[in-house]
Order: structure tokens, then C-alpha cells, then sequence
DNA sequence: TGACAGCCCACACAAATGTGTGGTAGTATC
DNA sequence: GATACTACCACACATTTGTGTGGGCTGTCA
């Protein structure tokens, strides 16, 4: 069940078009491809939903949606060889699922990393961690909390039932979770962003 | 120009729309609000165009797309004092837009980070770094480099026109480029996700 | 009072759009 | 030879959809 290769050309096309917000008539893919007939379009169609790469629905104008086989991934590379170039296809280990990461229907928020105390955990000065809101979180989960009216970022430690906040940083302290100190969520995601 | 509670109600519904890859119709719309005229439909986006929320196509089914005002964001905490809601309005710092993060049109790949060689950058073993593909880069720029056979992170380094490669690990030594490391790429961005 | 915005309705019309039937030609498979 | 798939075309038809005109009611602001 592989697309043949006039089958790819119109899934990418659907496929940029979806990602630009607005899915195509079968005219307008009809245009494109400067097909005189809206039957070929709907040939085309009904072999990608066929395949498992497409959702139609029916009577509705522009109505179609692509499948988790077909989304948009952006390809994560593993190791490099020298003398392949870099974007061949032995040196694929993985797609990243673009449409997906933000896509949960959870409480979502980002903070923006204040200090350096979750250094050794790889979280920088102004890093942005994603926080999916929890009001409590298991062992060696990184969280989001709450100490003397400012949010910071620690490591949930669980020692016999009884839990701590412990910092990436020498230079900071374990501190007891107690009244003063709440979980927020937990750190999902961190990204940096270079200018 | 604010918005009014209504046009606030269709704009909270057409985005909602949108995300899912699909715009309304006009008369999509009048069934979410139980409009009986497609006439109150156009009032109402013909007020949001001219607020500048929306674009509108003509003659087009679907055709709207929202402006960057309107864009959907996932709101940037910055400092969050103890006694407020964590989401409240006065710790928000920003907006992260999510729209805009894989929207660039250049040559962007993912590699997934081997080794402990820019730890002290926070980048961390198995992090992703998302790469934009070039040749060259400037001085202090984080590059992806293809040193004996291995695709790598590092800092370039330019130093009187002579360029080097720059681990942020002191177990790690400084490698002049030449002919046998050559640079694929900026690091445009660095994701962490945790499970 | 007048002007305007917000919010709603009814209805007609033309254009856009999906659907359906039927056809031709090439290629591959059994 | 039969069958199936791919890749195109022509054309008609019904529905969906955007557009346009006209109207009503409620406010606010000057």
C-alpha cells in the first residue's frame, strides 16, 4: 500500500495547504496540478484515503484532514556519516511530530526560567519550560512550584513519604514541601530559543 | 475597538475552528449560535475585520484566517507572587506563539544530541536541537558540524578570520575547522521533552 | 433629534463546490 | 484472456456557500 509518486506530489500539496490553514477545493488541487477534470482529483483523493492517508468527509467543502501516517514531521537525525549527506535517509532515527506537540487539551503554560538553579538539569537563565498544571507530581519529576511568592523550577524528591524540592545547583538548598510551598504542574517540555 | 462579548464568542469559536484545520462556514457559524440568518454571520465578521482580528477571502468557502492579534498563544509566566492565581492576569509576561515556532519556510531538520560536549551550554544528552540548514555561521553561533564522520554541537568560534569549534565541556578540546569538520548548520532552537 | 454601532431577521441569487456516470489508455498480475 | 490499478478526461447535476438587499430593534454619543 506505498503512494506512487503522482500520489505523493498531492499529499504534499494537501499537506501545505492544511498546514496554511486553508485545505483545497478539489478545483483549486484540480489547478494545481493542471488537471482539466474534477475526476481525476477525486481518483487521487479516494487512493490517498484508500492508502490510510486521508479523512474525507462527505458534501462539505474543503473537508479533509490527514492521518497520523501522513502529519507533518520534521526528521530527527541520529548519527551522520561522513561522505552522505546530511539529510539522507539512513541517517533518519525519527520523525517529530510537529502537529502534535501542542495539541493536548491539558492546562498548558509556559514560565520563563528565573535563575540558575535547575542548571545541572540542563535548564538555563530565561529557557521557556512548557507546564502542564498538577497539583502534585511523582519522584524525580521536574515541577513547577511555588516558594515565598515566586514560581521556580525543582526536582520532586520523595524520601519516605515525605517530599523536598531539590535544586540542579550546589549553591542552592533542599527545601521540605509544606505550607509554603506548593506544586504548581509539572515541566513537560523546555525549549531555547537562539536570536 | 475592543471586542464585544459577542464578536469575543465567534472569535473563541473560529479559532477553535481553525486549530482543528478546518474554518467555518457562514452558515456553520450561524448553527453554532443558532442564527437564522447569515446576514447576523456577516455583521458579525464583517466587525471583526474591521477591529482587525480576521481576514476574509471572497467568493471563497471557508476562506478566513486569523490576524497576529488574534493568533492563538499559550501565555509566558513570569514572576508569580504567593496569594494569586497562577494564571493571573498580572504574571503573564508574554505570549508564546505557537503558530509561528515551524512556520519558517527554510530547510529545518532535528538531531538528536549524542554526547556530553555542550553540557555546559545546558544542552543536554538526547535533547533535540533544531537545526536550520547553511553552510557558515558567525562567531558564537551554536552549530551543527560534521567532525570525522559524526554529526556534533558546537560553538564556532572565530578568531582573527580562523575559525574553531568549541565544545562547552572542559573534557573536551577546541578543533580548528578544516577541511575534515565542516559546519551544517545554526541551532535555531533546543527542545527537551520528558515523559 | 440625528448618526452610528451592535445585534438580529427574511429571502433571493449567483457562484463555488462536491457528486455521479461514463469514457480512454497504459501497465501490471494471475 | 481476465482482472485490477493508475491516470487521465468530459459533462451533468444537486447542494453548499458566499453575496446582496432590505428590514427591525436597542442602545450610545453628540
Amino acid at each position: 500500500m506505498e503512494l506512487t509518486k503522482k500520489q505523493q506530489e498531492v499529499l504534499v500539496f494537501l499537506r501545505k495547504r492544511i498546514r496554511e490553514g486553508l485545505p483545497p477545493t478539489i478545483r483549486e488541487i484540480a489547478a494545481e496540478f493542471s488537471f482539466s477534470s474534477t475526476g481525476t482529483v477525486r481518483d487521487h483523493l479516494k487512493a490517498l484515503v484508500k492508502k490510510g492517508y486521508l479523512f474525507l468527509s462527505e458534501k462539505k467543502s474543503r473537508a479533509m484532514e490527514l492521518t497520523e501516517k501522513a502529519m507533518l514531521t520534521i526528521p530527527i537525525l541520529g548519527r551522520v556519516p561522513a561522505g552522505v549527506p546530511v539529510l539522507a535517509i539512513e541517517n533518519i532515527e525519527d520523525y517529530f511530530n510537529v502537529d502534535k506537540l501542542f495539541s493536548q487539551k491539558e492546562d498548558l503554560f509556559f514560565l520563563r526560567v528565573h535563575g540558575d538553579s535547575m542548571i545541572g538539569a540542563g535548564i538555563m537563565p530565561d529557557d521557556l519550560v512548557l507546564v502542564k498544571k498538577q497539583p502534585c507530581a511523582q519522584d524525580k519529576d521536574i515541577v513547577v512550584c511555588r516558594i515565598d511568592g515566586e514560581a521556580t523550577v525543582k526536582i520532586l524528591r520523595n524520601r519516605e513519604n515525605r517530599f523536598f524540592l531539590e535544586p540542579a545547583n550546589k549553591n542552592y538548598s533542599i527545601i521540605a514541601l509544606n505550607e509554603n510551598s506548593q506544586i504548581i504542574g509539572k515541566v513537560i517540555t523546555t525549549i531555547r530559543q537562539y536570536v
